[in-house]
DNA sequence: CCATTTCTGTAGTGATAACTCCAAAAGTCT
DNA sequence: AGACTTTTGGAGTTATCACTACAGAAATGG
């Protein structure tokens, strides 16, 4: 009935926890085994019996990222106050004390070598699923009414989506939480124009 | 008068292009030395006579980086105008066709090992430089008196950098040239409430 | 108690990293 | 031509990478 065999000497959660942490500061390729079973407190042979390879555990890791230091759409009554939220939300999340600072999912893993191909895609992954949130949330909105039918949710989605990713590098430059947040404001500032039809030109997220 | 010895057999100026180009895709830590000496069409004595070693030869590839492929705020009437070119010429220099996409000095290290503090300060402070003529052309916007005074240039300059940054990662993860520049025309839509003092609760770039 | 199962630490695997030794090659200077 | 200077290619050096073989430790089942 019982696990048969000498029982797990640490506790494979909270490993998994130091090794998260670990990816976030240094990305994948920065993070050396050596270094990870370091912050895990364990030796090679136990995590490799845990979980299974390097890069089997760095997905791991960004699942358990994602579970705990995400940056989510909290709901929100309206398109607006949800994005602004999300906005604002990310500005806090990359600026946490003690924390690495930026998004783990957006830093990583930027550039690609030959064989951490499989590491850049499921990052390119996760982000391209934070973005479809976005823009589903977006279109929630259009279907509440309180966007314009019309308007262009992907490219809305690729801004804000190009802001948030921004902020991430910005945080890793030492720019602050106040800092983050009045870009936040800023990227917030030309929401009207964005979302009714009175834009600069024409109307500019009407049609790609 | 001329150079003694036997002359260099390839041409410098050609061989940093190319390391620079692996660097600009592969980043600092991902572009190893067998692929630098492979791309440059040398071998590994003749580049460490050349260059001294990788951490030389990186530096010297982002000072070409910006020379050749560098984003430059234009010169303009207004800092509307400088600002809005800035931003489209990154969403165009960013989605070059037979380039790597994004901006080299954003996304070449990410990441931090103890080894490579150095290129990644180097790096941050390349940006920061960027971001400080950004500023710049702000401050002669507001001396010309076409920006308010009292406008907080230094977080319109966060602002921008931060679109610019995100558009890099954007740009590697397959957004296409009208997508960012749809994004570059989105970050310009709330310029107006940006710059003058009519903004959403108070004065939001008025102080910070 | 003994057999079985699983985990742990030591020590090492082959591969690749950045970098260099050295003799031959290819120029200039006198 | 011969001394001198610098570059070049092949081979090798040391260090670190991700990963693992193996034997002993620590649990359960009979």
């Amino acid at each position: 009935m019982a696990e048969r065999g000498r029982p797990r000497g640490f506790d494979r959660q909270v490993a998994l926890r130091r090794a998260m942490e670990v990816f976030w500061e240094h990305g994948y390729e920065g993070a050396s085994l050596s270094e990870l079973t370091a912050a895990m407190g364990i030796n090679a042979p136990s995590l490799y019996a845990a979980f299974s390879c390097k890069e089997a555990l760095f997905r791991e890791a960004v699942t358990l990222y994602e579970q705990q230091e995400g940056v989510l759409v909290a709901p929100a009554p309206t398109a607006r106050e949800a994005v602004a939220g999300l906005l604002r939300s990310g500005a806090i999340a990359y600026t946490e004390p003690d924390k690495p600072a930026g998004c783990m999912i957006v830093l990583a893993a930027t550039t690609y070598t030959p064989k951490t191909e499989g590491i850049r895609d499921h990052l390119r992954e996760r982000r391209r699923a934070a973005k479809a949130a976005v823009r589903q949330r977006l279109e929630q909105g259009v279907a509440d009414g309180d966007l314009a039918p019309g308007l262009d949710t992907g490219a809305l989605a690729d801004y804000l989506s190009t802001v948030l990713s921004g902020m991430s590098v910005q945080a890793r430059d030492g720019v602050g939480r106040d800092g983050l947040l009045a870009v936040a404001d800023a990227a917030m500032a030309g929401w009207d124009r964005l979302t009714s039809g009175e834009a600069g030109r024409s109307e500019p997220l009407a049609s790609r």
